[in-house]
DNA sequence: ACTAAATAGGATAAATTTATCCGAATAAAT
DNA sequence: ATTTATTCGGATAAATTTATCCTATTTAGT
């Protein structure tokens, strides 16, 4: 479904948010380790993240990643998957056709719009804010 | 979502069950050609399903393949996805836990469990026959 | 028996994704 | 200024997926 990188940066960025929302920074040391990803490969994906604007990093000492409090309602799930695996899994035929057409559909089309969309409305719809309460309040869990 | 292995098998398999419904036998070559996929790794991905089961192939001249008629509507997408990728897009956890647990959930467990049970349902619902028939009538391609 | 046409399957190559390593840049503290 | 902790970013390696090539096997027809 979604890349490995992916998985991780969905997983870092709530990590991320849960800690900012208790006003504290993170290191990739941190996060790598309670996401339980490979570190160096982890810090890449920060640094796409970084660099479209979901995470805050902050180089040198005392250094680490954070998101700002007023932001955590307003980046979504597919902010990240966006930034990470593009919008295949959003616009894109479910077996490959050049593009997902109307006029021109794949013989799984109709029956996997439907689940497309429903994945895109979760995507969109779901911000960074309620999934890192969840997170803090022990009702959700990053990794195991 | 689907691997390109299981993009060409799909694709492959319904071509197939579309000939068969007219009474053709149809070959490798042909297939490749219709669905637009490279001949080699096409041939592995038939092989695969072969073995499975999923459909029959013939070998030597006027070999080819091809699926019984009273198959065709016993067979559903989910037996092609299940023998190339997998289970996982219908069990596994949407951001990789080991394993998808409802008293251990991840942050999107709630609402991607929903999304993932649908998509299993898709698969597991739609046959073969009523795909091939899609693709008879010009409801539906298969390529471009 | 021989030939031709087809799939099976092993070996290998190319491309992509995943992962690691290391020096450069940055920033705080002393 | 120097040291230390941190991210950045380029180079590289490992693993997996995708793709190709070649020989063996099978089958029908002659
Ligand atoms: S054309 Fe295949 S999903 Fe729309
Ligand atoms: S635990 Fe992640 S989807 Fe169920």
């Amino acid at each position: 479904m979604f890349s490995k990188a992916c998985e991780y940066g969905i997983k870092a960025t709530i990590y991320i948010a849960s800690n900012s929302h208790e006003g504290k920074r993170v290191s990739l040391k941190g996060i790598s380790k309670h996401i339980d990803s490979p570190e160096a490969f982890t810090a890449k994906i920060l640094q796409i993240l970084a660099r479209e604007n979901v995470v805050n990093s902050i180089r040198g000492i005392n250094g680490g990643f954070e998101i700002e409090e007023s932001q955590l309602e307003k980046i979504q799930l597919a902010d990240i998957v966006k930034a990470i695996d593009g919008d295949a899994i959003y616009k894109g035929c479910g077996i490959g056709l050049k593009e997902c057409n109307e006029i021109h559909p794949c013989p799984i089309h109709n029956d996997f719009k439907i689940v497309r969309n429903e994945l895109r409305n979760l995507l969109e719809t779901t911000n960074l804010k309620s999934l890192a309460m969840d997170v803090n309040s022990g009702a959700s869990f990053l990794k195991v």
